[in-house]
DNA sequence: TGTACATCAGTGAACGCGCGTTCACTGATGTAC
DNA sequence: TGTACATCAGTGAACGCGCGTTCACTGATGTAC
């Protein structure tokens, strides 16, 4: 059996978990151009020199942050996706678990809203390679839900980049919510909901003034 | 008359500007919370000192940067809330008036965007409170839109946030499209073009099925 | 199982460097008479 | 208009500090026999 990895590799393993984890949670209150690599292994416990025996900068932990942050997030796209659709119920319910996924990955969320426009060029990279990704899959699910028949490629591509930028937009403002109190999260949760339902009587409407996206 | 400023007065306003000039520049290949006084003053061509002269702070300066941003952006508001509608020429104009402010102040909407969800908290907020009132005011401009007869006030304020978002959403993304090639932007606007339509759908059938917003 | 050697994750001292901030200053501009 | 003084935007030296990176090291873990 290879599940083992060896007290030297286990070992290895939990540092730079709590490098990650320690980067985590310093980005919280500033951006990944700012953080210092002492910053994290003193957050974390280690001495500055081993920061090296994981990542060759701190950038290069910052794109180890977004294949994890997003990796994380691909489950519940495919769940969502496989929900969505215009019924108010499943509205309700991929928003839900938009919500839930915030609350169990806070940290996560934050850093992909705040270094998708951040300052350093190879972490913006990943996250709209990442993103790209995740619109294809939503447009390749759009295109086999009867609603889309009739739909070019690219009004569905549209609608599915339209998908993942409201996905994003919510947990951003889920985010920022509870800061002010209580009943904003519901009023964020409910002004989401209006959203994503204005969106579906577009797409269901949209084939009707003349067929598809030519402009 | 007061309109001239004096000497010293005018001088100092050209140092000023020339240290809101640097930083925005230096701001297009990085974020604010890593911006540092010293490089900016050298960008600027003035000793570190001078700097206090201005700005308490970088974050301050950051802060009068979201005011000359946003600002410059508020008559670009107004021209296409009084010029949107359903109708495709006017989403092209607006999409259009959204192009060319890009064009022509590209440095304030990088940004706008990298800042809006970046590191810093009072710049953070700035932002935050200007695209509130940005909402307002489009909201209310919608709420004269004879289109929006029978809306209720949540569900107005749900499009206006919308509408902002959808905007700036636009404007970055026709930011970071040049990059690729001449073609991108083009791709770039007409998908801009086809969400406001299908926005715009979704708004003229938002009553159809049961009156309001309720939920 | 026991021994001898190899590997390598983490250490700690040391380096040169640029940072933000302070301070007393200079000299052009502004003001009072 | 001319003079004497006040203001204040910008200067330059100096400071202590934390940074990223290098290097030779240590000692626990892994491996070969």
């Amino acid at each position: 059996m290879s599940h083992t990895l060896g007290v030297r590799q286990a070992q290895k393993q939990k540092t730079r978990r709590a490098l990650l984890d320690a980067a985590l949670e310093l980005l919280e209150e500033q951006s990944l151009s700012s953080l210092g690599l002492r910053e994290v292994t003193r957050a974390a416990g280690v001495a500055p020199t081993a920061f090296y025996r994981h990542f060759r900068s701190v950038e290069d932990l910052g794109v180890a942050l977004v294949e994890e942050a997003l990796g994380s997030l691909h489950p519940m796209i495919r769940t969502i996706v496989s929900t969505t659709g215009d019924g108010e119920e499943r509205i309700v319910r991929a928003i839900g678990l938009i919500a839930r996924h915030v609350d169990a990955h806070p940290a996560h969320v934050r850093f992909i809203a705040r270094e998708r426009h951040g300052g350093v060029q190879v972490v913006r990279e990943a996250i709209r390679d990442q993103l790209a990704l995740f619109a294809v899959e939503v447009g390749e699910a759009l295109a086999e839900d009867p609603v889309s028949a009739g739909w070019g490629e690219e009004d569905l591509m549209m609608l599915a980049q339209l998908y993942v930028d409201q996905m994003l937009v919510t947990a951003s403002a889920l985010l920022e919510a509870p800061v002010s109190g209580v009943g904003a999260r519901e009023r964020v949760f409910r002004t989401a909901v209006r959203r994503m339902r204005l969106i579906g009587i577009g797409r269901a409407h949209w084939l009707e003034g003349g067929v598809g996206g030519g402009g």
